[in-house]
DNA sequence: GTATGTTTAGAACGGTCATTTGAAATAGGA
DNA sequence: TCCTATTTCAAATGACCGTTCTAAACATAC
């Protein structure tokens, strides 16, 4: 692998762990075994190496994990999302797919390049799911119900990546069900649990619908 | 107000902004209008006020909004869990509650205070969640089933802290669900999501249950 | 008054970091 | 082999930051 190989892998790495900002340009250069004036020769600064690393980080995730988690899009909208959350799970737990751990420093840490990393990489997701989720939804859905609803099915894959990462102390073994092989369980579990949300709000949506349409001059009274 | 109270006051705001290592002292003087010397007169180093300003954005959150919202402990559970996910987005969509937002930024850059956060604040508040979402998915859920619920519940709560927080630029107003009013909508809507997807998990739960017991010599099918 | 504690301003020290520099090493073609 | 362009190397540069120091101004209590 040429130099400059080495040192993009690495810098992916290191600004996957440590951000921008604390992430430096001679433990990037020690990790890929090249000299510190590497990464200005190859790359001209800092900056230029971290934008090569988020195209670099979108590779590799596009490439090991299809964002559709490879279900087709003719096939109902219940397993689309399925897809999704499978694949959203198997880049949030992989060691190996570091976009979405740039993504959330990014977030929480912007330096510039947030505007388009959320113009190329979170809308486009935000809206596909908003598609799949106005489809389970029903048309009785407004366009807040399907965004609140996009958060509640996103949110505990993004949450997840909160996880604190150690070396493994004895203190606090992993819990069992973020071994290994228990991507299978949790995807079927928070595919599950977001079916179930989803279809209670359509229930909800349609209760309201038809209590609105039987006593129309009422205010539809808030569930309770 | 004191010199050091001014202090600290701006060091909170600060850490939250910006982290621990990008926060400077030099800023947080700026903004408590006091002398550059004043951080290491009155808390002796950056790491001791980092130290103050933890426990006085906790004192402050918890001030203004109790954990668990308000419901007395001898609620129904379903009560305690709208209770504690109020409580919950009133501290993430809320400006003055910077307790959160110090959180992620420790959980996503550790800096020796995790394990103090850890054991203080976030495991409580999973072990209370816990106990709330085991009280409604009934005896038949094993440990991790209650982990993974947790997950789903609290996972949009903690997502919404990653919306991004600009000065208002015109090509992206945030959107009307967000807004002031909204919280009520909002929370109502992530309660409905979780607890009919905790209804969910324990229909499922119960259907396994009951499928093993009438045919214990076969493995119990896993569900589509 | 004196003494003690607090605050301000400015300068300086030591450390880390990104970047630059200039020379040495290397590769490839004539 | 010689020449040239590219790549690698170690050291230096300049900026920023946390911290310390000095000296003076200010407040409060005795």
């Amino acid at each position: 692998m040429t130099t400059p190989e080495r040192v993009l892998q690495a810098a992916v790495q290191e600004f996957a762990d440590k951000g921008f900002h604390e992430a430096t340009v001679a433990e990037i250069c020690r990790r890929a075994g090249a000299n510190i004036a590497a990464v200005n020769y190859h790359f001209g600064s800092k900056e230029s190496l971290y934008r090569e690393a988020w195209r670099q980080a979108r590779r590799v995730a596009d490439a090991a994990h299809p964002p559709d988690g490879g279900v087709p899009s003719s096939a109902p909208a219940a397993e689309r999302l399925r897809g999704r959350l499978w694949a959203l799970l198997e880049r949030a737990l992989g060691d190996a797919d570091l976009e979405l751990r740039m993504m959330q420093r990014e977030l929480l840490n912007p330096t510039g390049l947030l505007d388009q990393v959320i113009h190329e990489t979170i809308e486009p997701m935000r809206l596909d799911m908003g598609r799949i989720v106005r489809e389970l939804l029903g048309d009785l859905a407004d366009d807040a119900t399907v965004d609140m609803c996009v958060l509640s099915v996103v949110g505990p894959c993004m949450h997840i990546l909160h996880r604190p990462r150690r070396a493994p102390p004895p203190p606090a073994p992993p819990p069992a069900w973020l071994g290994p092989g228990r991507l299978e369980t949790l995807a079927e579990q928070v595919t599950a649990f977001a079916l179930a949300g989803l279809r209670d709000t359509r229930r909800r949506l349609e209760e309201r619908a038809g209590a609105a349409s039987e006593a129309p001059a009422e205010t539809a009274l808030r569930k309770r």
